[in-house]
DNA sequence: CGTTAAGTGGACCCAATCGTCCAGAATTCA
DNA sequence: TGAATTCTGGACGATTGGGTCCACTTAACG
């Protein structure tokens, strides 16, 4: 059923990578590709039309959606007040790491004994890329005179630390973290006190 | 080789744990069996002989090294100086962060699909009962008068967190984060400066 | 409407790997 | 020395899962 001739019918690759996340989040990379087909409403010789292997799919599939996943982090807006932006990095950054699509970062571990550079990729274009717009955004607050940050990408480090804690981890292990926004609100509102007492001008 | 008739060899046992702690690190949980035995300097047969299937290595293997990594985080003593407390436990986080013991965790992550079950019990037993013993000691440090602080479990959570960063993330995606002593110290230094600034009496 | 390219479903091959089995060597205890 | 038990090493069975093949169908475009 293409729908273009001579290419290959978009909407099942869409069908075929979330087939494959889900699968792959729930079983790990022991995941067979005929579940993913089944799951996708495709036949297995598709999913090798659009994907040359198993290797090629995990990668396109993680490639993928790291930047979906780490577009709401962008650099937080100077124009408002340090803390409201460093409140809203921190409840982003929990809801990302609670959401189910962290299960990403798993997907990777498991491969990162058959492909390191696939990890490398993973953790630039993700959690590094995203720490380095925040510390760029401290680097700004602290030129404008509203914070004193000697070391910026040290303290963004600190702060997205304190705010994740061992949720990452368990996010990781699969352990539910299911934070309530209550919950979320008290963590992001602690953590930028904390960091605010010390750094603000 | 049996040093004890109608028992198995325990030296054996230790090298077999090792053997797996190696591959299982290199190459996640596909590491054949065969590997590991011929790791080991042991036949095949020796392996299921100690530990019925792989299932029950993996478990074995990282039941019996979570507590060993995790010792070093005890809980502070009390009899210093919160300051110098603090700075030690960082300290020691970091180094087994860095540590590549710290592989266990990986391995851990792999399995989680198929047994759920270990997942959280590496998590309870390891990061969960060191973050436990340090909310501990916050607590004692507020009643003695020394900090001032409402939620020391919150408050335990951020300051490990502030100490591992992104580091626990890089460790299991398996890429080095080697930090040298001087490093080591300037995270240790400054986590403790911001937390003390926002939790000292 | 015919050509062309992708999709289907299912059989199939092949490699890897878990786990078993067995005959003989090694070792400890009585 | 003899008995009992583990270890060895390699062959073997069975399963799983990646990847291919093929005949047939479906849809788009000229």
């Amino acid at each position: 059923m293409p729908r273009l001739a001579g290419q290959i019918d978009l909407a099942k690759t869409e069908a075929i990578l979330d087939a494959a996340a889900e699968v792959l989040g729930e079983r790990g990379l022991s995941a067979a590709m005929e579940e993913i087909a089944r799951r996708a409403g495709v036949s297995k010789q598709t999913v090798y039309n659009h994907y040359g292997s198993k290797a090629e799919l995990v990668r396109a599939l993680v490639e993928r959606r790291v930047n979906t996943i780490t577009a709401p982090l962008r650099e937080p807006g100077a124009e408002e007040n340090p803390e409201e932006a460093l409140r809203a990095y921190a409840r982003t950054l929990l809801t990302v790491v609670t959401n189910k699509t962290y299960s990403l970062l798993r997907v990777t571990v498991q491969s990162a004994g058959e492909m390191p550079e696939l990890a490398r990729e993973v953790f630039e274009a993700g959690p590094k890329h995203s720490r380095a717009m925040l510390a760029r955004f401290l680097d700004l607050e602290t030129r404008s005179g509203r914070m004193t940050i000697a070391d910026p990408a040290q303290a963004a480090e600190l702060f997205a630390g304190m705010v994740m804690g061992q949720r990452q981890t368990k996010a990781m292990l699969n352990i539910a973290p299911e934070l309530s926004d209550a919950e979320i609100d008290a963590i992001a509102n602690e953590a930028v006190r904390v960091f605010m007492k010390a750094y603000a001008a």
